[in-house]
DNA sequence: GAGTGGTCTAGACCACTGT
DNA sequence: CAGTGGTCTAGACCACTCC
């Protein structure tokens, strides 16, 4: 006996796939497929949840449920690190050309938004921890959001801290008033004679937290690709850590690694 | 007015987070819960199912649900791949001695039960693609499974790709019955005169699909990290594809970008 | 056979959206 | 305002586990 919640989920699913339901239309409502199904409400709920944690519908509260776009994927390359290192010692006008966001999406600067807010902060346990500093210990908080500014959909939301007596030599550095900064973090700290000799990322991948599902514009059920990003510098000292969230079903982290060959 | 099933989620989350409810320890049933809280099953159902897919529970059909026991994280690193290039060339035994995943796991070799299932396949158009061949031809598909023996909890699911005829060359390489193989896949390569030049890795987040929520022994709700991984020869040929699917709750992916200085 | 979670029903009431 | 999805109720019946 087939679970009828599956048997409906599959039925839309097909519709969709074969473009009978085309991106943007409008699903029957809830009572409308809880008649056509014969099964209750409860029923045809748990087969929208389904698709929607599939990325597939957009359900919005009073309005109804709607065939999703597809949505193009963003490639966030692991390259991206050298690149931004090699255009710190380039005039501005170079480095203004092209950010890192834009490396990594392939569009263009006009089509990303970006917002910055910077705060002073007090180093938790797990921070101080991180950077060997004792907790307490004043730090620089900066959060960003950038988005595809044509389909509100955004990108990648970033946590990142610095010790704030580090980078308070420059303090052009202290404010979101700056931002975007060409060059990015690789040159902010370049301006207090930091050079970064390697960055650690670490992926997992999780559920959305409820902010996130609203911040991000993805439903529950939607995975996050969850990233830790560790800069440390040419001295081994680690210079600053951020996290990024990104909606799993438009994101693809890109690593290449070039093996060195044996010798001959 | 604070919704009720998430203030039943919140409650239980204290309770075990506080060491009330140990790992281990068995929730009251959901009727129990449902007569607790004064609300209906549903309402109590909703609950678990979010603790459920923040990896807090283990429900069981029959049984009762119960406090997950903390799972370790495994660490699955870029190096990885250069580790066993550069091993390639040395004897059996030193082959032998570590494999990638106890270097993953950094578990003894006891620890890890293995298991690996090789069947030839034809091509699909996706997979000729990618390897610049015609549809249809004969691959060599292999399937292998990972897990901690202890916990029943499997590492992740990985499929492989290999075009038939450029393995045939050494029909050892054919046969399930050699895996585990000292070296892995890049000294098998090595027997038929394929060295790798580099390895390209893409990383998404998806939700499980209910045969991975099976085999990974993760529940509805629970994210998986998914990488798709090509390798290619020194001559820019691909010589391999594999899909793995590992358990958002307990795997971190890590890469280092070691970054060249600029010329002084 | 007793107890558990899994699925489903047929309602009720509320919050939000658009006109 | 009417129409939509969101939450919740109070049951029913089934499948599975364990004794």
């Amino acid at each position: 006996m087939p679970k009828k919640n599956e048997q409906i989920a599959d039925d839309l699913r097909h519709q969709i796939s074969s473009g009978e339901l085309a991106p943007g239309d409008q699903l029957p409502t809830e009572i409308q497929l809880a008649t056509l199904y014969r099964v209750s409400l409860g029923t045809v709920r748990e087969a929208l949840h389904t698709l929607r944690s599939e990325g597939l519908l957009d359900t919005r509260l009073g309005r109804g449920s709607f065939v999703r776009h597809a949505r193009r994927r963003i490639v966030r390359r692991g390259e991206r690190h050298q690149r931004e290192h090699d255009r710190v010692p380039l005039p501005l006008e170079e480095r203004q050309k092209t950010g890192a966001v834009e490396f990594d999406t392939g569009l263009d600067f006009v089509d990303i938004e970006f917002h910055a807010t910077y705060r002073p902060e007090q180093a938790s346990e797990e921070l101080a921890e991180l950077f060997g500093i004792s907790a307490g210990t004043k730090m620089l908080h900066r959060a960003y959001v950038s988005s595809q500014r044509a389909v509100n959909a955004p990108v990648s939301l970033i946590r990142s801290w610095l010790v704030w007596d580090m980078v308070a030599g420059n303090p052009a550095l202290l404010t979101d008033a700056n931002e975007p900064w060409a060059g990015g973090t690789q040159h902010q700290l370049s301006t207090v004679g930091i050079e970064l000799g390697r960055i650690v990322e670490e992926f997992t991948a999780r559920p959305p937290q409820p902010e996130e599902m609203e911040m991000l514009n993805i439903d529950q059920g939607v995975s996050v690709l969850f990233l830790r990003k560790t800069s440390i510098d040419t001295t081994d000292r680690v210079v600053e850590y951020s996290e990024v969230v990104m909606p799993g079903d438009r994101t693809i982290a890109v690593y290449t690694t070039k093996l060195e060959r044996w010798s001959q």
